[in-house]
DNA sequence: TGGGAAATAGGAATCGTTCTCATTCTCGGA
DNA sequence: TCCGAGAATGAGAACGATTCCTATTTCCCA
């Protein structure tokens, strides 16, 4: 399915020098399937088993090649979702319990003035190709209903 | 210095019926020194010399108490800065290279349109007790010296 | 002043991630 | 088609930040 996206991300990998193996595509196709961050524990636990060793390399090498993107969480692991690039700009819902994320997106115009904001806040600072993480941290109704 | 500081901290702690130790006291004062979140290991290897047992366990009860906030990096190390509540609502500009971490405010007025659409999105997706996490990633200019 | 709960210090244990290396695969050239 | 060099893989060791355990010390207050 959507081979679009495969080629998108062989394009990236090759102006990187590097291959788009059949383990790079099952790791971006699990993402895409997914839809939103997925733990790296996932990835090592996914139907297919790849060892962890795979997945960290590759992922390390479709992150740097910008396939892919590392989100950052409050709890101690990481996760990974397709690259902007290959999706579309969004923001996201982090549960402060479970770590549970959803993607959300905010409106164009809002986005566009926290973008020109932001951007001149990140030069007056001298930071270089500052790029913005906008994120909500909350609890997710599953998590309460626990507590509750 | 700031005896409101300590006293805020103290309350807090206090509510959560914990006691304000000599230890807990110099952590806050260091984190008030830094301005800007300081990683869990510079804690423990300050001139105080504390041990890292304590300096976990010590941000863990201030953490719970309210008093400090994790603040989360590309790094995979954590820093601590002072709750909000005690200072300024602020962001970060967080360096992807160093993981060096800059205060930034922004404007009020696009402050509370954000947090107006993120609060009405977090109520949408069904998340309670939602804060909003505004950073910008870039790389700093020690970094890109380097580099160059 | 004494008893009991809380805090501390040191180190062991844990866990996600990175590294190492021997083996396997892949691609381009002969 | 076959070969060889470089890339990728997989298994496990190594690493580092954080958490956990436990004996000892400190603090509160009766």
């Amino acid at each position: 399915m959507t081979p679009d996206l495969h080629h998108a991300v062989e394009d990236l990998l090759r102006a990187a020098g590097q291959r788009y193996t059949p383990k790079r595509r099952d790791l971006v196709e699990i993402l895409r399937k997914v839809g939103r961050p997925a733990a790296t524990q996932d990835l090592v636990e996914g139907r297919r088993g790849m060892p962890q060793s795979s997945v960290y390399r590759n992922l390390a090498v479709l992150e740097q090649a910008g396939a892919v993107r590392r989100v950052i969480t409050e709890e101690g692991v990481g996760r990974y979702e397709l690259a902007e690039d290959l999706t579309t700009h969004h923001h996201h819902l982090v549960c402060r319990s479970c770590g549970a994320v959803v993607d959300v997106t905010i409106p164009a115009r809002l986005e566009r003035t926290v973008e020109r904001t932001l951007a001149a806040a990140a030069a007056a600072a001298d930071f270089e190709g500052a790029v913005h993480r906008v994120d909500l941290i909350g609890t997710c109704r599953d998590c309460r209903d626990v507590t509750a």
